[in-house]
DNA sequence: GGCACCAATTCCTTT
DNA sequence: AATTGGTGCC
């Protein structure tokens, strides 16, 4: 094991074998080398049996990543180790010991929309009102106690004195003991329930604390109460407890992360060794002073100093743009430069915001220029209706007793049964006390069905019986195809014969080739592990290596990545920082963290930009600067407006009114730009008219990207064609810039 | 029980 | 702006 290419601080925390140790890691400052390079010295030059180790990291594509590296360092000796998240050593726990708390190992993983379908339902037993309670309220407040660790009866007894929250008290009771009917378990449950199972069961427990002798902890800065109580259990024993974390890229406070974890580490482990690594070897110069510019202006801080003997490298671009389309202009603007100039490729380039709404302006600019891209989170793509449904059908042949999928599904195609129906079935249900499914081989003695909804509930019970007697024999892929074939959902969408059907067909023909993989990678794939993989799945797993595109993501989900180049957009008051922090001290100065995030997720290049309007709600809005934009340390800017004072951010007030004459200048200097480059003397009608000759509607067009389609419109500048595209529907692309051809 | 149309609401971040 | 839920009619 070759040691010497770690610097000093580096090898002196590998070489700290035993005891608790914590490792202060600034960003970029090689804590994945250092974790990957402890534990195959572990494994090489201590005789630790890799069975021995186990590394909790933030996402699944981190434990992936360390793994490899691992392997890399010393041969494939890792299988036997376990790497992987919080939720997914949880549920490798869980699924042998559940039955000692009350638990099938079948146990489903109830994502945020079942949760909420769940307190749905919740609700009306107890007659809630949703508009005076909010679903999301109380979704959030369960999952805020369960994040401090307190069950419904340890809730009780806190707050159970106080009036206001006798309502909370009962819902939480009943949603904790529906979770548990329908055998189901929430994100949070799965660190509870693995806690009471170590509780109360002692034996399971001391095998685990004999077992992993070493353990280790990455993103320690982020860990929730249960989380933390979690690696205490694990750790008691041995105390061989290596934990790598930054105070200042704390970012999940609104999800339970206790930034006291990593600042008390030595009061919960007296004696615990200290190394801070400041050396950081990921950014230029110019780029990490500018982060600690930002940084530095937190007060609950301990002074850190992260340096770099890196070049200053260029200055940071600064850019104040007149709208969020004008905003994503300049972005994709030089991503185009520096992709046509071979300085970077696509994928070197990420664009980092504080919003998932605000990916909308640069998806439609790089697709009206044809370039590459890929959102990262948003929308995903197990949470699409038609995916979420086949899930709910695979969840229920899994588990019998998954009210919740029950309803989701079971009049999904249409089988005539409706709200009427389901209260007959509840009724009968509580006389059986059993699950709805359970239910359902006794339809003919239910009073109150009517034929129909009979031969409904008949055949849907057949589908998931005949699934399920092949749960143990076929493939995940087969018992797919087959689902799919009984429940037609593919013809159902073709019979639609829209765009949106269209999308919906190809998204379960990806779904399947997602399920392939699985079965390629697992040794002994069942159906039961692969919706657990399925649910806890995170944003940063669906980053691939090997596509070339632009990544957009949110500063959340940028989280312990790194790009060649980077822009953070949207640097604007009340969007970041968020208008929640306003008034917050200790939110503002989360804000200012995830700021800090976002510039040192920067190597070479950083551009941040802000917009002077924004259309938000459909309001077109005047908006201003940021506050973080003032902290940034302006000898490192460059700026690239084209007004110059833009950059006096401190004297900077919104607009009272709006200056017509400047906002049309503007615009049409914009869509001077816009225009296609060999016309210099066109007039805008000639435009129109050229591109209406060219691909008027009902052209059929060839696009790189995209591949063939047809224009449905030009819009009336005569030059952005609607187009609907054979892959990916109806598209707004240029035609001046996109790679079009047309097909006669 | 299903479907069409209208109104309200949402945009903070996620395993 | 766009999605979601509710209401009322067939």
């Amino acid at each position: 094991m070759d040691l010497s290419t770690l610097n000093e601080v580096q090898r002196e925390a590998v070489e700290a074998i035993d005891g608790p140790i914590l490792v202060v890691a600034g960003a970029g400052s090689g804590k994945t080398r250092v974790l990957t390079h402890r534990i195959a010295n572990l494994i090489e030059n201590y005789d630790i049996f890799p069975s021995g180790i186990m590394a909790i990291t933030f996402t699944n594509k981190a434990a992936n990543e360390m793994k490899t590296r691992i392997e890399s360092l010393i041969g494939p000796v890792t299988s036997q180790m376990w790497v992987g998240t919080f939720h997914s050593i949880c549920v490798r726990i869980l699924r042998r010991d559940s039955d000692r708390i009350g638990y099938t190992s079948d146990f489903v993983i109830y994502d945020t929309q079942d949760q909420k379908a769940l307190l749905k339902m919740c609700y009306k037993e107890l007659n809630i009102d949703d508009k005076r309670t909010p679903l999301k309220t109380s979704q959030f407040k369960i999952s805020a106690a369960k994040n401090d660790m307190l069950t419904p009866d340890l809730y009780e007894g806190r707050y159970g004195s106080d009036f206001r929250e006798k309502g909370f008290i009962e819902l939480y009771h009943l949603y904790q003991s529906k979770l548990k009917q329908n055998q189901a378990m929430d994100f949070d449950d799965l660190m509870l329930k693995t806690i009471e199972l170590f509780k109360q069961n002692r034996e399971v427990l001391t095998y685990y604390q004999n077992r992993f002798k070493y353990i280790h902890v990455d993103e320690y800065q982020d860990t929730n109460r249960a989380q933390y109580t979690l690696v205490q259990y694990l750790a008691a024993k041995s105390r061989n407890l290596f934990v790598v974390g930054d105070a200042d890229q704390s970012i999940y406070k609104w999800r339970g992360a206790d930034i006291r974890n990593i600042r008390e580490f030595e009061d919960d482990f007296p004696g615990a060794r200290i190394i801070k690594l400041e050396q950081n070897y990921r950014s230029k110069k110019n780029i990490l002073d500018l982060a600690n510019s930002v940084i530095a202006n937190n007060p609950n801080r301990r002074d850190k100093n992260l340096w770099t003997d890196k070049e200053p490298g260029e200055k940071i671009g600064y850019y104040m743009a007149y709208d969020e389309k004008d905003e994503a202009k300049f972005v994709v603007e030089k991503i185009r430069t520096f992709t046509r100039e071979r300085e970077y490729k696509a994928s070197d380039c990420a664009i980092l915001y504080r919003t998932n709404a605000q990916s909308r302006s640069f998806e439609d600019n790089l697709m009206l220029n044809g370039m590459p891209y890929k959102v990262i989170g948003g929308l995903k793509f197990y949470e699409r209706k038609e995916i979420k449904d086949i899930l709910a059908y695979m969840k229920l042949v899994v588990n019998p007793s998954d009210d919740v999928s029950f309803q989701r599904v079971v009049n999904e195609p249409k089988r005539n049964i409706g709200a009427k129906t389901i209260e007959k079935l509840q009724a009968y249900q509580l006389e059986r006390d059993c699950s709805l499914l359970e239910c359902l081989p006794f339809v003919s003695e239910i009073e109150g069905i009517g034929a129909k909804a009979s031969k409904g509930l008949t055949e849907f019970y057949g589908i998931i019986d005949r699934l399920k007697s092949k749960i143990e024999t076929d493939f995940v892929t087969q018992i797919f195809d087959e689902l799919l074939q009984s429940i037609g959902f593919i013809e159902l969408y073709e019979a639609e014969k829209s765009v949106e059907a269209d999308a919906r067909i190809d998204n379960i023909y990806e779904f399947r080739t997602v399920i392939e993989e699985f079965e390629k990678r697992n040794e002994e794939p069942n159906l039961r592990d692969f919706l657990a993989e399925t649910s806890l799945r995170s944003d940063q797993d669906n980053i691939e290596d090997q596509e070339d595109g632009v990544l957009l993501m949110t500063l959340h989900a940028s989280k312990g990545l790194e790009f060649p180049v980077v822009f953070l957009v949207g640097l604007e008051d009340t969007l970041f920082p968020s208008f929640r922090a306003t008034d917050d001290p200790e939110e503002l100065e989360e804000e200012r963290r995830l700021c800090y995030v976002g510039i040192t997720r920067a190597e070479e290049r950083l551009f941040v930009t802000h917009a002077r309007n924004r259309n938000q709600y459909g309001r077109f809005e005047a908006r201003h600067a940021s506050v973080f934009l003032s902290e940034m340390d302006k000898a490192l800017l460059e700026n690239f407006s084209e007004s110059r004072d833009s950059m006096n951010f401190e004297t900077e007030k919104p607009e009272k009114k709006h200056n017509y004459f400047a906002q049309n200048a503007l615009k049409s200097k914009q869509s001077f730009f816009g225009k296609p480059s060999a016309s210099n003397a066109v007039t805008a009608t000639d435009v129109s008219d050229e591109a209406e000759r060219r691909y008027g509607a009902g052209t059929k067009i060839n696009h790189k990207v995209f591949g063939p389609g047809l224009v449905i419109t030009v819009d009336s500048d005569g030059e952005t064609l609607t187009v609907a595209f054979d892959s990916c529907g109806i598209k707004k692309i240029h035609s001046g810039m996109a790679p079009i051809k047309r097909i006669d």
